[in-house]
DNA sequence: CCCAGGCGTCCACATGATGGACTGACAGCA
DNA sequence: TGCTGTCAGTCCATCATGTGGACGCCTGGG
């Protein structure tokens, strides 16, 4: 269990109690300087950990149990803000099962905000694409703090595949081809302190993951232009991958392909990255359309605290054309 | 303000302080008995009715003056929470103009959720071909506790719409082509306690909508297969919409096309019905496909609290395939 | 039939969350 | 240029909320 909880955090740079592992602290301690001081929200930044734990295990939901183990707290205090989570509908129990998942709230939440962010929007007709002229596996990954979450994955039709990443999983960056992928744009000076964090959790887990074999892999995917994972977690499943970027040149995210070793020779591989490179321009043209202005309001006016031009609060119920 | 603050709730269902308007109280008297009930979570409920509050100011964010107008919070109170929400990367503010937004996070959360709930991924080719065919405005909106929330608007040819309804709008059920349409799927006795609850509202803003009036709505949409807005709220701006279901019969959402009145006349009405017809039952199709048992694992096995059919909970990371 | 494991609740107590008061910044106006 | 109003954001004394050990119930497996 003490595993376990090391390895849950809510949306990776939330200082939780009751979890004191030495990289655990070190992360935090680098990361609290660029997020807002808590202060008398422990309560909320517990329940939101919750939400973003029950969120990576989607398919198969959690037990109260999981959700005790993984968040580290108590259970009456679990329960109750597993309460709150589901009187707001973020959250769900099934009867049956009494297995919680993430509510229907959600799923709206996420509509609403991919007016501003729609990475996987863009994404799915190139997935298809890549996974119907390759045969193989191709995923949709986006950064969260020092991690990769898999958004979704598409099959292809060759029947041998990897069922090892699924949506929700995650894994520091570095560790995949997606995650390599968004880890290699990163500048140096930002890659640095993400190994640094990670260090603890790369030691325990990930045993092909030593930082020098990180880094050559940040230097191979900026030669190539695309990162590749030569079967280091299982030896038998490659991948290559390529960040996304907004016209902003954030990075929205990673799209990857997957394959068994002896669909991933050389030749392969750079026709694969032929494809994977034409559909991720594809879907930075889509995000480039979706987004006429980057999705932070860059292109608004500048200039002082610039509320002079912000939009009216007008928090009244319009006339209705439905 | 009060006005304002009395249009504000978390999800429809979550009792925040300081709001003590007679209907809103009536209502939770309603609602308390169906809901878990909240104790020790009031900083909780609390956040997450901000959160719910930034998802339905989407495009233009708030202010966090409106933040606290809208949710009648103080505002060292207001300003906390939405740092445990930014933290949690739920939310965002934008540095130039101070305005909150809804954050990558609620995208994320929402893309996992939506392996379970998708009608909308389901519903945006069916609005495209709507808007296609009609050359009109379509919506997707789905239910919130009693109201009823625009998740899309697709634009049609006809150069002249109107731009009431936007995605995070909501109003009460009943309110609205589609509103309506998904208060006329649910039972009688389903219906009397929420029109109970939104009494007091509907006779503060909807002066259109007297109860019998929608009662009278809802008998023609069972009747005619399809629900009519014939101008009730904007004279002009006429609308019909249809109820969409999961393959386990729940209320999935509605689809909706909105026009001016003059191209609402009997024949075309009849002639739009059947286009949304066809598409309604094509989302209902893609929702059949797409979870081959209902969102609530209804085909899950029976038979008492079912734990031994749970799948493991094992909270580890899984081999790698990307 | 018994036991272990998981789920859920209670409530005395400790801790965390609140909001009135205050400060700073900025835009608009005289 | 100076003043005023408005908005954003913070501080900290006070009090209300949130916690978790203990307990009971239910179910499945041996």
């Amino acid at each position: 269990m003490a595993a376990l909880a090391s390895l849950i955090r809510f949306s990776d740079n939330v200082r939780v109690g009751n979890m004191s592992t030495i990289w655990m602290e070190r992360r935090l301690d680098t990361l609290e300087k660029a997020m807002p001081e808590a202060a008398g929200t422990q309560s909320v930044d517990r329940a939101l950990m919750l939400l973003s734990l029950i969120g990576r295990h989607g398919e198969a939901g959690m037990s109260l149990a999981a959700v005790v183990a993984g968040s580290g707290l108590n259970r009456p205090t679990a329960r109750r803000l597993l309460l709150a989570l589901m009187r707001s509908r973020l959250v769900e129990q099934e009867p049956e099962t009494r297995r919680y998942f993430l509510g229907e709230e959600a799923y709206v939440l996420g509509v609403l905000a991919s007016h501003r962010f729609g990475f996987l929007d863009c994404a799915l007709e190139s997935l298809a694409s890549l996974s119907r002229t390759s045969g193989d596996t191709s995923f949709a990954s986006v950064r969260r703090g020092d991690f990769a979450v898999c958004l979704h994955r598409e099959e292809g039709a060759f029947p041998i595949r990897t069922h090892a990443l699924l949506p929700g999983h995650r894994h520091p960056l570095g560790v995949g081809a997606g995650a390599m992928a968004m880890l290699a744009a990163l500048s140096d000076a930002e890659i640095e302190p993400i190994l640094a964090a990670n260090a603890p959790l790369l030691e325990e887990r990930y045993a092909g993951y030593p930082p020098e074999t990180i880094r050559a892999d940040v230097a191979f995917a900026r030669q190539h232009g695309f990162s590749l994972n030569p079967g280091r977690v299982l030896a038998n499943s490659w991948a290559i991958g390529m960040a996304v970027r907004y016209p902003d040149g954030r990075i929205a995210g990673a799209l990857s392909i997957a394959a068994i070793d002896s669909r991933m020779g050389d030749a392969r591989q750079g026709e694969l990255a032929g494809h994977l490179g034409r559909e991720v321009a594809r879907v930075e043209a889509r995000l480039a359309r979706r987004f006429a202005a980057p999705p932070s309001g860059a292109a608004r006016p500048a200039g002082g605290r610039g509320r002079g031009a912000t939009p009216r609060d007008d928090i009244s119920m319009g006339g209705i054309g439905s």
